[in-house]
DNA sequence: GGGCTTGGCTGAACCGGTCAAGCGACTATG
DNA sequence: CATAGTCGCTTGACCGGTTCAGCCAAGCCC
């Protein structure tokens, strides 16, 4: 009889050696479908393997074959921000149900500053508690991929390319889709367009960026930047500069849900309505973007598919079978009740009174 | 040289141990703080460490230690949902941030069905994966109770009690905050009151039902209750079939952040003026509510505390220190922009036209 | 029948820590 | 001065797997 507070024996492999009356290495060969064992051997063992529920030590396993079957992710946004971000969760689900299969774990880190992530990839990698890591919010010369590239830990950077192909990345065209929604708005008559972007520094964000200025100068449009920190603060200021300005644009593209939703909600309150005075853009379309009203017109990823691609990357440049980079589906543009077509061009612009 | 692909050798006590010119026993108790080395052995040794860059391997201290310095968290719910549900997210945050600071792992699993996370338990368990885990969503006579009584895996539920005190939990008054709620809107002059609720199974969604029953009973007012799965889907289902009901309510309590803003959008699309025609009250209070127009009336509660607090009680009730409940600090009511004064009972309702 | 191969298994080393037992040198005590 | 106790360190077993060398018996061939 156990005592109160006695963790219960758990079942090894000699428990089922001595049990079928083999070796250990017998068992190991057994229970790992390999050879050295007859069919009837293999079989015993692995009845009596399912009898005892024995599974197999982690620690154990790891310490012998130099492998965590673990897989690390960090995370070095503000943790209301990530909280608001639908990204990283459907990021993390996209992950995990390939993880999951293959009954290897996801260690999640919350930090606050780059150097505290390198910190922690020093860490896990010296603990050997991580097989290889995921690195997302890839920055311009970023410290995190030289580090990296020091320690040897196997990683997978989200978004890219890499300087220099440092490190195996996968990503999509940015720009290409930013094109597109410009040109559609364009299509509808819109000559101001505003970009409330996300952080400066970001690889991705600079991407986006330059679709924007590229596509605006293509089509001679008028085109405005402005950055923020991703922060639905940040977010809702630029709104408010955007549209206290003399001539507003009539388009504002977001780089975020968030930040989309943030703008909605004070473009209404400042009493424009969308989309009849002001059109709004958003970026990811988790499905906030959809239950809001008017629901957002938006650039459309698969962020679980693209999760999903990004740790089976992972996983093979773990095993060595790949360095290269993987260009993943890039996302597509979804018009919705957010976006319409522009005043006719008398030169005034209808605002209706705040409520 | 390192060749390609090559991964460099870590360091290990022996390493240092050689170094010192000690043995492997010497540099264990100087590196863990232990007493059986002298001062100047013990400088030495923890300069070598630094000097190297060691970090103790977590494979072998889990396998003689017998503890996996690690926790877990397994989430059964869809992954859009989850990705839109602020709470886990900050949660997770409140929880890494108890965690890291003892440098203890965090996995995470998410998975579809009840049962499936039954199976996660016990092979993590049967692994040594973890230490202990955070159960959420309690259900009415939860079968994980019982699996994880069984398996003998320390775990601490998040709301509760549990039945029979089975399992120790964390958890803070609901049906209190509710009644404050509701009392909130009755002295609004509001007499017509429902509430959009989660999945009823879970003990959570139904303390907070029996304080909305029984405070709108004692005050004498209409009350409805409408049961989702936590969806937007099921969420804007309910609102739309409470507010095209002949005598609709003039006040809305929901179950979450999610629901309260599909609520919003919902209303908005049908033409009710929020808050004019129908008040909102939300649940979480998380940034979202926060940043949509009008801005939500919510129940706010500091979701990253409760996870620190939740946490910190698993790490004791592992250590074998802690067995019994605790509570925490319960939600407050947060009157915003969304809930307003009663119309005047004239017995109609203006409605405003659908734009 | 002897030599050779092959299948099926054992025994032991090993991964990198922890930790109890032991041991020599030094100090304190009667 | 003999004995006991303490300090500072070493030795080696151990955690639960993996893996390699080796061994025995059976089968095959000539």
């Amino acid at each position: 009889m156990s005592e109160v507070g006695e963790r219960a024996r758990r079942v090894t492999i000699s428990d089922i050696a001595e049990r079928a009356g083999v070796s250990k290495g017998a068992v190991s060969y057994a229970l790992n479908g390999r050879p050295g064992v007859s069919d009837g051997t293999r079989e015993r063992i692995l009845t009596i393997a399912r009898e005892l529920g024995w599974y197999p030590n982690r620690a154990a396993r790891a310490l012998s074959a130099e492998r965590a079957d673990a897989c690390g992710l960090v995370l070095a946004r503000p943790a209301k921000t990530l909280a608001l971000e639908p990204f990283f969760m459907e990021f993390i689900a996209g992950v995990e149900s390939e993880l999951s299969a293959r009954s290897i774990a996801l260690s999640i880190q919350l930090v606050q500053s780059v150097e505290d992530e390198i910190e922690v990839y020093r860490r896990w990698w010296g603990e050997r508690r991580v097989d290889g890591v995921l690195v997302v919010d890839l920055r311009k010369s970023d410290p995190r991929v030289d580090e990296l590239v020091r320690l040897g830990l196997p990683a997978v950077v989200i978004g890219g390319p890499v300087e220099n192909r440092a490190l195996p990345a996968v990503w999509h065209d940015e720009a290409a889709v930013m094109v597109e929604a410009v040109r559609y708005v364009a299509a509808l008559g819109h000559t101001r367009i505003a970009r409330v972007a996300g952080v400066d520094e970001f690889v991705h964000t600079a991407q986006r960026t330059d679709g924007f200025l590229s596509a605006t100068e293509e089509l001679g449009l008028d085109a405005e930047v402005i950055a923020t920190d991703y922060s639905a603060e940040s977010g809702a200021r630029a709104t408010r500069k955007l549209l206290s300005s003399p001539e507003p644009p009539s388009v504002i593209v977001y780089d975020s849900d968030l930040l989309a939703v943030t703008g909605l909600g004070v473009a209404q309150q400042m009493g424009f309505a969308v989309p009849d005075d002001i059109s709004i853009v958003g970026w990811d379309d988790s499905l906030i973007s959809q239950v809001v009203h008017p629901p957002l017109t938006a650039i459309t990823r698969d962020i679980v598919a693209y999760g999903g691609t990004a740790i089976r990357h992972l996983l093979e440049v773990i095993e060595g079978t790949a360095t290269h980079d993987v260009e993943a589906q890039r996302g597509e543009f979804t018009p919705r009740g957010s976006t319409g077509p522009a005043r006719t061009a008398d030169g005034s612009r209808a605002r209706r009174a705040r409520v």
